[in-house]
DNA sequence: TACAACCAGTTGCAAAATGCAATCACAATG
DNA sequence: CATTGTGATTGCATTTTGCAACTGGTTGTA
């Protein structure tokens, strides 16, 4: 059987408080966001087209935390020795479905915008189906998984965008007037 | 028509950053968890019975932000004039799908233990339908709202814990032989 | 009525994390 | 050979956290 040895890196072996030790601060599932539903794939792109105004040093340490943690992988970029290309590892693709439900407890229950809201709607609509949908895209992307069937028409980060610029001219269009 | 007036209160109008701005930390989850799945209601209780050993000023600071949240509400114990009872408002009970995400990825991804996490495989093979059962019962418990359906048997919370209890016995046993 | 136990916190202080602006070393581009 | 782009690092002020002791009051008990 096996032997509990005391863990003095762990408050506690529950997976609410393991998860928390890992993701719980205001900027680590920030990053994620934008790697899944942005497509920031370099540190420069995660930092300036970043909504909530992320410090690079914040940034930095995020990448570095998550990558410990195997949520991310780091590799290098061919057509730059100075770039790296931040990918998904599963572990962080499996984030999804948790993205999925806290946008729509925020949809929900906070002063959201309509722009950037549209997507946690659209996610929430589509349900499961569509967070596999997308998860199989992202394994696609990130994993370098090639998928089982060809896919017709625009992805699911293509469509969930869409619908983002879709509201932005609608918006745009209204202030005008 | 709104109109948009600048906000210096929120990094972005994103219902995922929106979220983390509320509970973004390593405590506030906790602590509703523990109200939740343990039962906690006084101030004792979350302090003394929460395994992760939360400090009394923390846990005084996010009782009082998550009062001003709206995620969960005070009020006076008629037995005592010192106690307060903690309850999850309906914004904080809607976030039991989330635990439920949260702690099926913490369990597939993390060091859990057996015993800290047979409540999360339980919620995540019950479905959507226990979590809805969960949620009705916490309406009762925690809003007063007294169910359509009188309930037959134990409640979700007792199953779980009846679960968690049988862990702990078996584990109890294999150490003694 | 004395007294211990219980109640929801607060206080003081050191350590760690965060936020911000400037800067760095190097690579590619023109 | 200067400019721009690259992933960061550095220094410093502010904020948050963690820990232990303490507070002012209430309740139960001898």
């Amino acid at each position: 059987m096996t032997v509990d040895k005391e863990d003095t890196t762990h408050r506690s072996g529950c997976p609410i408080n393991l998860t928390l030790e890992v993701l719980g601060d205001k900027w680590s599932l920030i990053v994620v966001r934008d790697m899944m539903f942005g497509n920031r794939r370099h540190f420069r792109e995660l930092l300036s087209q970043n909504q909530e105004g992320i410090a690079s040093n914040i940034l930095a340490d995020r990448l570095r935390r998550l990558l410990a943690e195997g949520v991310i992988s780091k590799r290098d970029d061919p057509s730059h020795k100075q770039k790296a290309i931040y990918s998904l590892t599963e572990k962080g693709i499996e984030l999804l479905p948790v993205f999925a439900l806290i946008g729509a407890w925020g949809r929900k229950w906070l002063p959201v915008t309509e722009e950037l809201s549209i997507r946690a709607q659209l996610l929430e609509e589509g349900g499961p189906a569509l967070w596999e949908e997308f998860m199989e895209e992202l394994r696609e992307e990130h994993l370098g998984i090639m998928p089982t069937l060809p896919r017709a028409g625009p992805g699911v980060r293509e469509r969930l965008h869409a619908a983002y610029r879709e509201v932005m001219e609608r918006k745009a269009k209204a202030a005008v007037c």
